[in-house]
DNA sequence: AATAAAGTTTAAAAACTTATTAAAAAAAAA
DNA sequence: TTTTTTTTTAATAAGTTTTTAAACTTTATT
């Protein structure tokens, strides 16, 4: 399960349930109803979001805003409170909050401002890298490095390695090869061979990783897993 | 001056002038009255936020914001409209939207919710000031230098710049540059490449960063880590 | 082992892409 | 307005990639 977990500070019983059912299908929900606890939750485990009420038992509400904010401005928090007033909105949005929601709310508006605050905090470093032996891609730099040198590959050339390397220990026929690289039309495999042979000759040159690439005469080549 | 820009596209005079009288301190206020006016404003000027009423007189104002989202995921933009369906609520969040305020509203609450997406996108950007060998960027000020030296680019080279600059050692395809400088629209590789040769030509005259932009034959362009 | 079929390599020609320049058009500033 | 700057368009030179074709090598079959 890789869902996100999302606290709710609340001591309202009745909210509470309001706002598990609302969010248990789509996020992993916590409960706490002090701002103690809501402050120690946050410390002690990983949390992807968090809404909390103003009126809270033991303290109010900002003092766990801004307990929270004073060690990471990277966890969205989402006020939810009866208080109407403006004074209240600007003090808390200008203390670190993310949303400001009145009760009482729509529940369907409130899961899309949950949508708003977690896609703001996506901090993402998509990690697409293939690497067998010595060979390492990675798809979004399009770069190919080879004993950690890079290497300069034509744009042909980089199309049909990631090709092999998608399909690393299965044989891809000739024409399977040529229509994905040239498209339907291509069907010119002694084409295809030049580049092979300039796809080797990299390799070779700058790596050891003998065999990478075979050939099933025949057939077509294939990458073997290293 | 380094105010930062908000653009306002609304058509009621009234609003226009209310929101101007609200935020003229804080901000620099750019006001258009048209879904097209909006989108080629974005387009070819540098834009801090977008405060968007969905009732145009054109096109809609979710056309905008979708029209906008297209092309970059990185300009806050602030609903503000009169209805107060949840449907539109969370059609507008779900679209890429940062908040949606409904009117009438509070100028307090909206200024605070301006700070807290224009913070918020602060964070997103990670640090303001980008280097990367003899080239500084500080995206706050605007400016870039090489050597030390402040060196001016153009609106559109500043823009290209930074693109690759928050991209450092990824090639960036030639339309994906275009669709984040000009646009869905834009089309135009020439274009791209006679605004490349005036970066390189300034980056060359002014600094030693031998081959920090490194053209992917047809690919496109990526910034080296030097 | 001889032969045919299939694969590799090389290098030059052709096709295509990019860099650079300059002038026209558009936009911004004075 | 005029002047200046920026952006777009267009043309050509320079550079890179892809294709083609021929000589050479390996593999499979008789």
């Amino acid at each position: 399960m890789d869902d996100k977990v999302i606290l709710i500070v609340e001591d309202d019983k009745a909210i509470q349930n309001l706002l598990k059912i609302a969010l248990k299908t789509d996020y992993k929900v916590d409960i706490v109803n002090t701002a103690e606890l809501a402050i120690d939750y946050c410390v002690k485990n990983i949390v992807d979001l968090v809404i909390l009420d103003l009126g809270l038992p033991d303290k109010d509400g900002m003092y766990v805003l801004e307990n929270i904010r004073s060690w990471t401005k990277n966890l969205p928090i989402l006020i939810l409170s009866a208080r109407s007033d403006d004074t209240d909105k600007v003090n808390a949005l200008d203390n670190g909050a993310n949303d400001y929601i009145q009760k009482p709310f729509s529940t369907t508006e409130l899961l899309a401002r949950i949508r708003v605050s977690l896609r703001n905090n996506i901090i993402l470093e998509e990690n697409s890298i293939f690497t067998n032996g010595d060979l390492v891609i990675d798809y979004i730099a399009h770069s190919i490095y080879l004993s950690g040198q890079e290497v300069h590959f034509t744009n042909f050339e980089y199309k049909v390695i990631c090709l092999l390397a998608q399909n690393v220990g299965k044989t891809l026929t000739h024409n399977y090869i040529i229509s994905q690289i040239w498209g339907m039309g291509g069907n010119d495999k002694n084409g295809l061979r030049v580049f092979m042979a300039a796809i080797r000759r990299k390799i070779e040159k700058n790596a050891y990783c003998d065999e990478i690439i075979r050939t099933d005469v025949g057939v077509g080549y294939r990458m073997n897993k290293i």
